[in-house]
DNA sequence: TCATTAAATTGTT
DNA sequence: AACAATTTAATGA
């Protein structure tokens, strides 16, 4: 099935939006495939998309010229970013990466521009997302310095199945190895399997082959503190 | 459908 | 970081 067929499952916006928007959404994405590693957007490169995460899964990082990278954020299948930059017609501020091969959705400034402009479902839906994303980041402030890496390893999950943030149909289960979860939370891989079952043990979600399962999603984002 | 093999992921030191 | 064990995916009878 051609990538532009599901967008319904991918952008939970796309569903607000009227037929004429719906047919000019769909002609105006385009879909690019990463490889695994890849640079999907450059810190500083002028912001002309809005970013949607189709397939995979995604880092947004700030990597500084040491080997040292601030916190970063991980965005599963369903997230879309990098709409401040557009609005603010800035430069990003972000590197993103790909963390495994992933595919990814760019909507044209243009045509995000005009479905500002022509849907106020559209409007809401974004001062939604906008609205969680500043309490992620508020969040985040706190944890980030003093946390074990159990608690990390904890809110980085949490972040992921935001469900306002990526709405995953409701399911609270994502395909990702300890590996990738160790490259969010920048924490070891070995050090991410003993959180991870630390995790387990307090039911607060059930890990699987290639997968975790989140039993609460509370307990989560309140591990720790 | 089942058995065999390779690849990916996890568990342990 | 290296290695062993386990799970999944792929292949072919």
């Amino acid at each position: 099935m051609h990538p532009k067929d599901s967008l319904q499952d991918t952008a939970a916006w796309f569903g607000l939006l009227d037929q004429e928007q719906q047919t000019r959404v769909r002609h105006d994405v385009q879909f690019t495939h990463y490889t695994a590693g890849a640079m999907i957007e450059r810190k500083g490169g002028q912001a002309y998309a809005w970013i949607g995460v189709h397939a995979g899964l995604v880092k947004v990082s700030v990597g500084n010229p040491e080997g040292k990278m601030a916190s970063l954020t991980g965005v599963p299948v369903g997230g879309w970013i990098g709409e401040g930059s557009l609005l603010k017609h800035e430069a990003r501020k972000y590197d993103v990466v790909a963390l495994r091969d992933s595919v990814i959705a760019r909507l044209p400034e243009s045509t995000f521009n005009w479905l500002l402009d022509s849907s106020i479902p559209f409007n809401r839906y974004l001062l939604h997302q906008l609205n969680e994303r500043v309490g992620q980041f508020i969040g985040k402030a706190e944890y980030d310095r003093l946390l074990a890496p159990d608690a990390r390893v904890a809110r980085c999950l949490a972040e992921l199945f935001n469900p306002l943030l990526y709405p995953g149909k409701g399911e609270m289960r994502l395909d990702i190895t300890q590996e990738e979860i160790g490259f969010l939370a920048r924490t070891s891989r070995q050090r991410t399997n003993q959180a991870l079952r630390a995790l387990e043990d307090a039911q607060l979600l059930k890990v699987e082959y290639g997968a975790v399962q989140v039993l609460n999603l509370d307990g989560l984002k309140s591990y720790g503190q």
